[in-house]
DNA sequence: TGTAAAATGTGATATTTATCACACGAAGAT
DNA sequence: ATCTTCGTGTGATAAATATCACATTTTACA
């Protein structure tokens, strides 16, 4: 729950991990930004931001496997998005009411910076390119979450678990066998199913030969058929 | 189809219709745009922007209603959300891959401005404060989407309708009686049911004496019970 | 290592919502 | 003015998916 706080300052002008963002800022921006920023690790589990809470430093995820998340009335879960390294959490809060509009738990262990917010804002006002790269990233972000959108509004449970496989396998892990990092009821939160109808389908897509399933590690046998599915199934 | 072309040129600098983010910039940067803009009109029902098609220029809404949306596979339709003036179209395809991801079609008569979209990244670029207004836009406008997509994904039909009703009462018109800007089919893209459906909903919401509707013609008689079906329903 | 708790798989059933079919009225076209 | 098309409401039915109940397996941890 709490962040274990690294003793290591983070000289950010060396840093290894930049985002594209911060590539692009002068030598003398990135040392502001260390002057009031902090590096920090979670473990798999924790939740690091509560949706709710005020925003007083921006994290920019270096490594691991985030879960951006809101608990309904009924306790039940949307998981939005599944955030891996170099990427800001929660950018379009932070320009809004600086409310964090999402919650966010670590999936893996997870390195993280904290950047103040009002040196994030100064920045993004002092360099236009700095702005420029960010907007790209909450652009990307926005079409995303609307291609997940539309792909829990219009497709039918089978096409969503092939969709959800297929994001996996090629924009998180880039493998045709990972494991997944969470349980079955999240991923059914993660494409809006019950966790039953999630187990169904994987099942079934087991006895069709199209994967490979021994508990969470899955393999893609039938990439092509796979793909057919996510598209019109 | 086609935009009228006005044959006014568009002094942006004394325009009284411009955008937060304009409204930052310096005198010579507005002439600068105005040297690459053009003022045009549309009609109610004209498309705007066909989705898949390349943008080179940013079109700023100054007055009318207009609906994003995409057409899927079977023909059916998602509306994304209703568009009002001061706004500008597409904002997160320009910072992608500059290919439209939505379609724009007008439902009220509307006029727009084109901004070349050269000119308009590198006002970004250049003046830091313009960038930060834009990812101001940007971001409430993904904060919306989220909302919208939250309300479909874990709403039954009846919470849905009061959410639109309440959307288009309290944030399009600002009024507690308005018209409908567009056909039931519409209305029923909008937040994902069938037009059956969609109807139903309302003639259960007259007949309850929560609404009156006549037609296109919408009251909200009991505002309190319509929140609370929208929270809960 | 043993035991409790959590996660998983699966059948039966219930609920929600879409689809189909059709009647009716209003708006446009000739 | 009449014809046709489009939009709308409504009942009957079908399809999709959730919920419930419970057995089984895995994991956590004392």
């Amino acid at each position: 729950m709490i962040p274990d706080f690294s003793p290591v300052l983070n000289a950010c002008r060396d840093c290894s991990e930049k985002s594209c963002a911060a590539a692009i800022l002068h030598v003398k921006e990135l040392d502001q930004i260390r002057e009031n920023s902090r590096a920090a690790t979670f473990r798999k589990g924790d939740i690091m931001v509560h949706a709710g809470s005020m925003t007083s430093h921006i994290i920019y995820l270096k490594s691991g496997l985030v879960k951006e998340y809101v608990k309904s009335a009924n306790d039940s879960e949307q998981i939005l998005q599944i955030v891996s390294k170099f990427t800001y959490l929660g950018l379009p809060s932070l320009f809004g009411d600086r409310v964090n509009h999402y919650s966010y738990a670590a999936l893996t262990d997870v390195t993280v910076c904290y950047i103040d917010v009002n040196i994030f804002n100064q920045l993004i006002r002092d360099n236009g390119n700095f702005a420029y790269e960010i907007l790209v990233s909450v652009s990307r972000d926005s079409l995303n979450n609307f291609h997940r959108f539309m792909n829990q509004s219009q497709k039918k449970i089978y096409g969503r678990v092939a969709d959800a496989i297929i994001y996996f396998s090629r924009i998180i892990f880039e493998l045709e066998t990972f494991e997944l990092p969470f349980t079955r009821q999240e991923f059914a939160d993660l494409i809006g199913l019950s966790r039953e109808s999630a187990t169904r389908v994987l099942t079934k897509f087991k006895d069709d030969g199209i994967l490979s399933i021994d508990g969470r590690q899955i393999s893609i046998l039938k990439p092509d058929l796979l793909a057919r599915i996510s598209k019109h199934g």
